[in-house]
DNA sequence: CTGGACTCTCCCCCCGGGGGAGACCCCATC
DNA sequence: GATGGGGTCTCCCCCGGGGGGAGAGTCCAG
């Protein structure tokens, strides 16, 4: 009763080549039934080819290893149903962007100039703001700009104050960076506030700014960049310091990306 | 008129990062407007970020740069429109394979026994085929498999021949390689036929076979290789030669993937 | 016992990114 | 005109999840 097949056998079996069943061997994903101590070969049982075809098919909807790993470990049924159903809501959020992302290149691809973007000069006053400063990758902006909007909120109810305007971004940071950029989420308040540990409080500078309005989902505020960047030098103003994305309409208010209103802002020098 | 920015105001236009505008650029992708030929510097017209968020937004749908190079210099509308909608064609096939391969994988999550295969042994008869060996990544097996299946009856309808039953693919090579698999799809006919440059003609051996009925799609087809093995090794048979793959009822009789009905085949040893 | 097929480990490669070191450059301020 | 801090350069190494191939060892049938 040894039902052990050689790699080679087992590759053909379970339609996995031989050099990922050795590195799923090394990640501890799955492990040969024997292993011969002598020669190093490795050995499977008929049996391990139900758990190779797990990992084959959470490999083919891109779970990452180790994340299958944890997957494969837990063992309770309702726990793997909970795993998968988040990651099936992963791939169908995933989906409906990439329909949507398919339009929006269809549109950048035809046209040749820039989107028309009316921009203006203007000169924005000192605001007093409550804001939560960190870190974030682009992929999780949404969540994080949530949690940052939930600390000033709830900071705001226990002081007693309430927000004076909508709440906005600033991008700090020499560039743009998509893993780890620096992210200031505020809401501007009637007084000064002076923050906790998490929030702080402080004066934003006013000053001259231009500015431009955004119409439609994130994903898409690229051409707003474009334009400001295009009009300032084209009128010879130089930028200074980091641009800010002020949410005039936006998930609090409409379900639909499409009516989603932005104010675009960047400070320009004096 | 000097409209240029420094890599890292571009990448704050761009939502690029300062690593990925050097990567763009070497990669003969995206070139700065101006690089200073004393000091390096990479200087980028603010025109370019049109050009920068087709790139983001192409990179955004998983389309590979070489490919994001050919679409961009292709400048005919028409042909960006096909390139487009070619991958619009894969993205939508590939929904709909997540879409199914989550369903398949909660099945296979949720039993603990292989599935049920009822699984044959059997003797065949030595065949006359025609058939086109090639190699190919299991990516483009569908393509390959017609390909070769068009040659195969053009040549039969050359020299007249009809096939006198259901086509089937064998699966060469000592191990199962994802990437770049052995593949002999046969044609059984009713003589010998010499065959030409491209097809073979020859007589494939009978003997003795394991066999199992697959139904279902293709994706789904791994429970099936794992019953016959399981079954070959608690029977004390040992498999002789690589399987074979008998396409009962395929793409060709059906449209619907959940009627396939593929007879799986496995040569034994005498 | 021999030879061919199989398997072992090890190293380097791919893509599309990231981090960081060390040197150089730009420019505003003194 | 010097200085210093921030911006930029190149270069090397890292990641995940794979691939190719070299060179040595092993299995097994004839």
């Amino acid at each position: 009763m040894k039902n052990l097949l050689p790699i080679g056998r087992f590759s053909k079996v379970t339609r996995l080549s031989i050099k990922v069943l050795r590195r799923y061997d090394e990640l501890d994903l799955l492990r040969p039934a024997l292993v011969d101590p002598e020669t190093g070969y490795r050995y499977y049982s008929t049996a391990q080819s139900i758990e190779a075809e797990r990992i084959r098919q959470l490999r083919l909807l891109d779970v990452p290893l180790d994340e299958i790993r944890t997957i494969l470990r837990q063992r309770d049924a309702a726990a793997v149903r909970a795993s998968l159903e988040v990651h099936r809501a992963r791939l169908m959020e995933r989906m409906a962007e990439t329909e949507r992302a398919l339009d929006y290149l269809q549109r950048l691809m035809e046209q040749e100039e820039s989107m028309t973007y009316a921009v203006q000069i203007k000169t924005i006053e000192s605001l007093n703001i409550l804001s939560h400063r960190s870190q974030t990758a682009l992929a999780d902006l949404g969540e994080t700009f949530g949690r940052s909007m939930g600390l000033l909120f709830g900071y705001a109810g226990r002081v007693g104050a309430q927000p004076v305007g909508p709440p906005f971004s600033i991008y700090h940071g020499p560039e743009f960076d998509e893993a780890g950029f620096d992210l200031e989420v505020c809401v501007p308040v009637h007084r000064p506030l002076s923050g906790d540990a998490d929030v702080d409080g402080r004066l934003l500078d006013g000053g001259t700014v231009a500015s431009t309005l955004h119409v439609g989902p994130y994903t898409e505020i690229g051409p707003a960049y474009q334009a400001l960047a295009t009009w300032m030098t084209e009128h010879g103003h130089e930028a200074a310091g980091s641009p800010r994305e002020i949410y005039l309409v936006g998930p609090g208010q409409t379900d639909d990306p499409a009516g989603y209103q932005t104010e675009l802002i960047w400070p320009l020098q004096a």
